[in-house]
DNA sequence: TCGCAGTGGGGTAATTTGGGAC
DNA sequence: CTTGTCCAAATTACCCCACTGC
């Protein structure tokens, strides 16, 4: 069944993904704010994402939601 | 996080890539709008360009495609 | 505990976007 | 046909300082 192991749920620090994106990392933390990405914060504030979903939008590939 | 692994192309700015070639940002935009040049967009909406696929076309080299 | 690098928050300047016209 | 410049708006980059993470 083609079946998708993990999906490496690895979790990225804002200067991992302003570099993969070319950016600052104040601008991923600005998407984050916007909700463009989907942040986990820390106990003391900071935030890591998904190099999942960071990967995903990276190919252009938009967030799939309701496949009506 | 100070070293990471090049598993990503190094992505260039429009501004890059405009004094690269020693024309407007706008023409790389126009370049990238008429498809000769592979872009990828930041969250933002902002032109990403791959740097391996400029210095390819600085060099000469045209991108083949249909092997005609 | 201390220290270093990274991060967050706010604000401002610079860059990039988009379309139309010459 | 391609390039450069005008406009307005949006997004991004860098400044400060205080705190977190290791």
């Amino acid at each position: 069944m083609t079946v998708k192991p993990a999906v490496t749920d690895n979790l990225l620090t804002p200067s991992e993904v302003a570099t993969l994106f070319r950016v600052d990392p104040k601008t991923v933390t600005r998407w984050a704010k916007a909700g463009k990405l989907s942040s986990i914060r820390t106990l003391g504030g900071h935030r890591r994402y998904l190099e999942s979903e960071v990967q995903a939008l990276l190919q252009g590939i938009p967030q799939q939601r309701g496949t009506a």
